[in-house]
DNA sequence: ATAGCTGCAAATGCTTTGCAAGGCC
DNA sequence: GGCCTTGCAAAGCATTTGCAGCTAT
């Protein structure tokens, strides 16, 4: 898979939920999008921009985010107060959260299972459950 | 259980968690441990202070509520990255967060049962399980 | 007396916003 | 061309901190 057709695949992918691929949003959601799924912040993603040589304002980084979540292309995770998480995984599944080092970890959806819920209060319906298993150094 | 012996128990349990009973201490925990469980921010706690007639800075606000987590008295909830909620609840459960009204609720722990958890990744050692029920308006 | 607390105001950290300039269709 | 986006800098919020003055023991 060369270059020219990530970029392709990820203009596309952005048409498809209604976003214009502009150069911030395609270069942002080359590096989202490529590799494995995982989980950032905004200031993480603007340094690994940086890094990457590409140039976006961080305004342009939240607006990116929340605009790809809610499109559906990224889920946020809400692990502290503080600090916005998305990850690039929006299937079913829970988190690990190393709290010493303000990481997250996907759970595989296998190794957490809720054997009974509660019904959703009257007038109210579920729109999510979220589990997470904080962990800290042994 | 007159005035008097409501300030002294909450001496009591304040000195019990090597905590001074200062004015400001005596009067907060006396509005958070009078009546049922309940789940209030900073903002609201100093609020219901002020409408009570009693006075403390927004900052001591802060200061007690981390105090008081720190000793067990109180127990913080992560459901909304910007705001910190408190639980006076401090036994094992699990909450339903109203998205529409920044409300928290408690779910009774039989509700919620988790059948599957995953060990603690290498080296680390788990520290809490948070489940968070998110509901909306129907 | 003295170690610990409180209050104020300033500072911080993350996030959002207003608005002019620029880019996609 | 027209509408959507971007970037910057300023504003916004919740929270934390520094420090002088106060208080519980």
């Amino acid at each position: 898979m060369n270059a020219h057709s990530v970029h392709a695949q990820i203009t596309d992918r952005l048409r498809n939920v209604g976003l214009r691929p502009t150069r911030q949003r395609v270069d942002l959601a080359s590096l989202m999008f490529v590799g494995e799924d995982h989980h950032m912040t905004a200031e993480t993603l603007h340094r690994d921009a940086s890094s990457a040589g590409v140039s976006v304002s961080l305004a342009t980084v939240y607006n990116t985010l929340h605009q790809f979540t809610q499109v559906g292309l990224l889920r946020e995770i809400v692990v502290d107060s503080g600090r916005s998480y998305f990850d690039t995984n929006t299937s079913e599944h829970h988190h690990f959260y190393f709290e010493d080092k303000g990481v997250l970890e996907d759970i595989s959806s296998a190794d957490v299972v809720l054997a009974e819920l509660p019904d959703a209060p009257a007038g109210s319906k579920i729109s999510r459950v979220d589990v997470i298993v904080r962990v800290t150094e042994a």
